[in-house]
RNA sequence: GGGAGUAUAGCUCAGCUGGUAGAGUAUCUGCCUUACACGCAGGAGGUCACAGGUUCGAGUCCUGUUGCUCCCACCA
């Protein structure tokens, strides 16, 4: 049927419409016991977490994925797009724990089970928000099968898989120097610490050794020294070679302390001296183990000095080492301070400064695991595009320390490890043991802490799948095909989810990893909550439609490269949308209502229609090979250069001559090319293409549907287009000409070419009717006359231009008051507008911007038209 | 300290396997030719960071230098 659009592309309604309507229909299922394996297609969507609203980098993330998937099931396959959310432990107990601060509680006060509950409100809330807003980008996700990482099923799944590693004693506890966040109160994974430069200094002080010499260490964390258990020298620094082995006596408390020698110390620091902590620095608990030495804990958890720094304990961290800096000095044993910037490490979450400190915790030993996801990357089984960031993932794994898994967080889950109270025997089981094995006493108690967020995120591409039931969904779309996401993520869940994969599935958890970058803002910055630079999606959507926010975001995008995200792209995004939108109305307006347009019959087209047919199945076959090599930015750069230099510039204006007589033909041609533009241009904008495709007469019941490709064959007119060119080629250097020689549009002009081609000597219409000219004659020779003529030379013709009349003043003038009586009006009618105080008050202001705008180009006209009048009379 | 990216028109960036430099925007000239002024036609604007090399031919491949960005490690 057809319909009216109107004038300009306006996005609202036609979303929630079109998202409904595929819903509805069931057009995002994924038939998961489609048993054709072959020819399944899956993407696991990285789960948003709970904490926050959609960003721009999601909006990415999720574009890329929905065109990849929207491709694949036009392309006819079975395509699964498993989407979710993700408890994000640390990032929501955060949250959590602000808002109880506002009401005046703590965690403590109201219990663990008082705070889940809290905390699965809160993932009901915005667990929801954060879905709406993937579905309002147009996302067709296989939404039945939504997850949540902490789901009954995901969590069954993370108690098999530790287990499972537990039994295999790829899971242990241990005393680890761990990094220390004291604000959240829980260990950190060294992923999760940043460093960052800070001022600081570098304290030299004298430790005492026996037989009366003095030995200066330096240090930048002076209150450490409490917990000193050594002096460490390199074994090669002969300054101090009879020192080794001897005595030092710790300042302060007093303590004796051996003095050994090792590598890890470098003789051009400082002193070439240091002291060693091991329960609080990672180097000097490494050395503490080579050397025997005692582990004296002198820091808590909430980052205060403890019992055993004596008169310190209470002390916070900065406190103790003012005081311990004054009593140093007291003593004389202070040398000198000096000025030093070094890094400090601070927790990614909160910003707060960590403190590596020796506590009991679960790890995952890591190089047993590491080794076949190595491999499977070498051996290209995964592969990275753009492929540089498999160095990335490899430098990662190779260099990999175990991961500590424990969180002394309650937001997550629970560890599956069971003490009993009155034996202490640890009973680590997948479902709460009832007595104790050993004792068969009742009094159980389940480990305190969670797992890190990333321990059940390592396992979503197959929990989600219904993992460890051996699922048709599993049977069918797993390994998936693709992941997306983004660099800043491959330690933390890439190298996991491939691991894990190996060591439970083993297979690889997804064939392609496709990278993006980071969204920027106009000047190249991170967007982020304290710099307020910040672009807000739905507000975008809000204003320009999903199908804008979506093409601006993935123009001009290159895999891997960090792009900026401008009001430029934006415009360049809507101005588009609006000529789609507009092509498609002059189609629907030349276009009968009981058009059949279904088939084209080679035989009645014209060489134009040969020459666009041509042209578009070579644009979509380059698409297509785009789009399966992840070049998406390209491939939505060649429809736009399509849609609009070849087919709204050339072939409507081409097709305006034949539209005079309604020509069954041309009509015919504009439907279907206008419709495998749309098919194209369906993935990265699905809900601007399916509105016109619903307009236009079709019999398929979406577009999403549609096969993906071009009916006709490509090469079979492909002589005739080339020929096309040459006509091509001479109308622009007519153009040319006219615009060189001032010829103004009101100028007739006469043409004479003098060519050997058919092709330009039987479309002499279409010169005349683009070159706006009065006549247009064919010549075997250079015309004798040609004086006052302008040339336009192509490879295959030259062309003489002459200027047959000069433009009619009177005619001029009268067309000119018109217009400049039109224009007034309208300038009118805007002022009063923008002069009424309560149009001013109530419309929003983009409105009003827009009428001033609008103002001020009808001004600049007004001028124009009044120039023009002067300039004739 | 190790590694990676990047350097192309005033600005923001494309440019895949080497073959006559592209887009959007800004700018200049003409246009309300009614699908679209969120538009049309035409123009100006680039030693493709620098220096070498391979090649008949290099923005593209190799080596080096410089600037910017990022990642990893780490600084007692």
């Amino acid at each position: 049927m057809r319909k009216e659009l109107s004038k300009q592309y306006t996005p609202h309604g036609m979303e929630q419409k079109w998202y409904k309507f595929w819903q509805d229909e069931g057009m995002f299922l994924a038939d998961e016991n489609n048993s054709h394996a072959k020819n399944t297609y899956s993407i696991v969507m990285p789960p948003p977490n709970i904490t926050g609203k959609l960003h721009l980098g999601h909006a990415l993330d999720d574009t890329l994925q929905d065109i990849l998937i929207r491709f694949k099931r036009m392309n006819g396959y079975e395509t699964l797009w498993l989407p979710g959310t993700d408890h994000a432990a640390i990032a929501t107990e955060a949250k959590i724990v602000a808002k109880l601060k506002e009401e005046g509680l703590t965690k403590k006060e109201i219990g663990r089970e008082e705070f889940l509950k809290r905390a699965f409100a809160w993932k009901e809330d915005f667990g929801g928000q954060i879905i709406a807003q993937i579905k309002r980008l147009g996302c067709s996700c296989s939404w039945e099968h939504e997850r949540f990482t902490m789901d009954d099923g995901c969590s069954a799944a993370v108690r098999h898989l530790f287990v499972d590693l537990f039994n295999r004693g790829l899971i242990y506890r241990g005393e680890r120097i761990v990094n220390w966040c004291p604000y959240c109160k829980t260990s950190i994974s060294d992923a999760e610490v940043d460093y960052v430069p800070k001022a600081g200094n570098l304290w030299y002080i004298n430790y005492k050794v026996e037989g009366g010499q003095f030995i200066t260490i330096a240090t930048t964390r002076p209150e450490t020294m409490l917990g000193d258990t050594a002096i460490a020298l390199n074994p090669k620094d002969e300054r101090y070679a009879d020192l080794v082995g001897k005595t030092a006596i710790l300042p302060l408390l007093n303590r004796k302390i051996p003095i050994v020698a090792d590598e890890y110390v470098e003789m051009e620091f400082g002193t070439g001296a240091v002291k060693i902590t091991p329960a609080h620095d990672p180097n000097d608990f490494e050395v503490g183990q080579r050397h025997n030495l005692e582990i004296i804990k002198v820091m808590t958890e909430d980052g205060r000095i403890n019992e055993n720094g004596a008169k310190y304990a209470g002390l916070a961290i900065l406190e103790a080492r003012k005081q311990i800096i004054e009593d140093l000095k007291a003593e004389g044993v202070l040398v000198k301070t000096e000025e030093l910037e070094h890094n400090v490490g601070i927790c990614y979450r909160c910003g707060n400064v960590i403190e590596p400190l020796v506590s009991k915790q679960w790890f995952v030993k890591m190089k047993p695991l590491a080794q076949p996801a190595i491999d499977a990357v070498v051996q290209k089984k995964i592969k990275f595009v753009p492929e540089r960031f498999s160095k990335i993932y490899l430098h990662w794994l190779e260099n990999i320390k175990d991961w500590c898994i424990s969180r002394q967080l309650w937001w997550g889950h629970r560890i599956p490890a069971y003490y009993c109270e009155q034996c202490s025997q640890m009973i680590v089981s997948e479902e709460a043991p009832k007595v104790c094995p050993n004792c068969r006493s009742t009094k159980i108690l389940q480990d305190e802490d969670t797992l890190d967020t990333w321990f059940s995120a390592a396992l979503w591409p197959f929990s989600t799948m219904g993992w460890p039931q051996q699922t048709n969904m599993l049977k069918n779309f797993f390994p998936t095909n693709t992941l997306v996401t983004a660099y800043d993520i491959i330690f933390f869940w890439v190298v996991r989810m491939a691991f894990v994969s190996l060591d439970q599935m083993k297979e690889i958890p997804f064939e392609y990893v496709y990278i993006h970058g980071l969204v920027r803002d106009a000047q190249g910055r991170k967007m982020s909550k304290s710099l307020g630079n910040g672009v807000d999606p739905l507000q975008v959507i809000e204003q320009n439609g999903a199908d804008v926010l979506r093409m601006s975001l993935i123009i001009g995008n290159s895999p891997g490269n960090d792009i900026r995200f401008s009001d430029d792209k934006i415009l360049l995004a809507r101005n588009f949308a609006n000529k789609i939108w507009n092509a498609a109305r002059f189609v629907l307006m030349n276009i009968s209502d009981t058009e059949e347009c279904e088939e084209l019959n080679p035989k009645a087209l014209q060489i134009e229609d040969k020459w666009i047919i041509t042209r578009l199945c070579k644009v979509v076959k380059e698409i297509t090979a785009n789009i399966e090599a992840f070049e998406l930015g390209i491939a939505l750069q060649k429809i736009y250069d399509f849609s609009w230099d070849v087919f709204c510039d050339w072939y409507i204006e081409l097709a305006k001559l034949r539209l005079k007589n309604h020509e069954a033909t041309v009509c015919c041609v504009l439907v279907n090319v206008l419709k495998e533009i749309l098919k194209a241009l369906h993935p990265f904008m699905p809900f601007i293409t399916e509105e016109i495709w619903q307009a236009l007469p079709h019999k398929g019941k979406s577009i999403m549907l549609e096969t993906w490709g071009i009916h006709f064959k490509a090469d079979e007119f492909k002589a005739e287009a080339d020929e096309f060119e040459k006509l091509i080629a001479i109308i622009k250097a007519i153009r040319n000409a006219r615009a060189q020689g001032k010829v103004t549009e009101g100028q007739k002009v006469n043409i004479c070419i003098v060519t050997a081609e058919e092709v330009i000597k039987e479309n002499a219409d279409f010169i005349t009717q683009l070159c706006k000219a009065k006549s247009v004659v064919f010549a075997k020779a250079e015309p004798e006359d040609t004086d006052g003529a302008i040339a336009a030379t192509t490879d295959s013709a030259r062309a003489f231009v002459y200027v047959t009349e000069s433009v009619d003043k009177d005619k001029e003038l009268a067309k000119l008051g018109l217009q400049l009586e039109a224009l007034n009006k309208e300038y009118l009618v805007l002022q009063e507008r923008l002069s009424n105080p309560g149009f001013l008050n109530k419309a929003p202001k983009a409105v009003i911007d827009n009428y001033i705008e609008q103002k001020e180009k009808l001004a600049e006209r007004i001028v124009n038209v009044k120039a023009n009048i002067k300039k004739y009379s």
